[in-house]
DNA sequence: CCTCCCCGTTAGGAGCGCGTTAAGACGGCG
DNA sequence: CGCCGTCTTAACGCGCTCCTAACGGGGAGG
């Protein structure tokens, strides 16, 4: 899913965004001024960042400076100031858009689309791999003793979800958002069932798992 | 030198943006309806295109989806029309920028250089080959046993976004993104009435196809 | 020793997704 | 205005995935 960070002080934009974005499928991060932006566009790696000018603590293009100087993210500036000044400078100093308030939200979407599409496509994901098994995340497949194995979508959103944090345990809440959505978070059966196919198809020995583990009680975890 | 190719019927845009560019040391190549603008971006290669919605002969948005169609060239719209949807569909279309008028050189100068500075450094794409057939992508052409086949542009859309992929899984919903554009991402139909098509002329046994993989649920895949 | 959870396993039916075909709508071109 | 190619849409059969329910096992606690 395309994530979006929206940084903006003014909390009635930020809702007004959030809504508007979430409703189009895209995952919103929000921030509240430079700093917390700053950061978050290092650890969250969002795919496109939407920058008010006016934040409480750094000036927006001190801000556009230190997430260029880190990595190439799209972003699209939003400001209330009409002058030709500012865009220059913001563009200048390596925005990719400029955009004034107020803006319609189709128009601010359809500039997030033409970013998102001219982004540099950031290199795959390396391979998961384990003795028994190896799992390609971008080309979604999965092979085992040199051969290619079917999962259906189901097995391989789980999966997914389980080797993207390896080691880390997986709730049983969060493998049933990812594989099923909300509404979903209380049929725990689904999991048995489908854990059980994947165990088939991955484990050496499925009676007795030592890849895809169960954590009683709690949910499931991947061991490479 | 950076080209700039300015597509605008107005002879006095044309003669203001002219002069600014060439003061700012770029190459100015005019064009003055959509016909010689289309020309003029396969046989001039310009680095950068400024292109007024209201033409004579074509309208903007065809201007702007034919030249699409042949490279990547960013392309930055001009128009008078303040008008939500015209920039949302241009956008769409595949613009890189959208400047109403009236607008300041200044500012237009500056989404030049990002324009500029976005640009990817195109490589020439290398002709995809298997045993049954040739994918040549810089001259849109098929070819199998030698002879050169017809593809439909629908056709080509697929094949290209498959094939520019190789052995990666590309979803539904980006072939019908790619092929048809948002809005029919759920048409899911028209993706087996055309793989359907391309398998016909492709596969060596279409019922049993080698190269255009279904992953059931999830998409297809091409495997060189 | 008994009981209660929680997990693993299996099986079957419903419904979805895919491939295929064909007919009608649409648009460009002569 | 008529022709042709392309696109859209609908319908059908089939295979497979998903959902669901039921049963058995094992561990913890009383």
């Amino acid at each position: 899913m395309t994530r979006v960070l929206v940084v903006d002080d003014d909390p009635a934009i930020q809702r007004a965004l959030g809504i508007g974005l979430r409703a189009r499928g895209y995952e919103v991060l929000p921030a509240r001024d430079g700093r917390t932006a700053v950061q978050a566009c290092e650890q969250d790696e969002p795919d496109v960042v939407l920058l008010d000018l006016g934040l409480p603590d750094l000036s927006g293009v001190e801000v556009l400076r230190k997430v260029r100087a880190r990595n190439q993210v799209p972003v699209i500036v939003l400001s209330a100031r009409h002058g030709s000044d500012d865009k220059v400078e913001a563009l200048d100093v390596g925005a990719d858009d400029y955009v004034t308030k107020p803006f319609g939200m189709d128009e601010l979407l359809a500039r997030v689309r033409a970013a998102v599409r001219r982004a540099v496509p950031e290199e795959p994901p390396a391979p998961v791999v384990t003795d028994a098994f190896r799992v390609e995340l971008a080309a979604k497949q999965v092979f085992r003793d040199g051969g290619e194995l079917r999962l259906t979508p189901t097995e391989w959103r789980l999966l997914e979800a389980l080797v993207t944090r390896p080691g880390r345990l997986v709730t049983q809440r969060q493998l049933l958002m990812e594989g099923w959505g909300p509404g979903y978070v209380a049929e725990t059966n689904y999991l048995r069932v489908y854990l059980a196919g994947l165990r088939r198809k991955l484990e050496p020995d499925p009676s007795r798992p030592r890849y895809l583990i169960t954590e009683p009680g709690m949910g499931y975890r991947f061991v490479p």
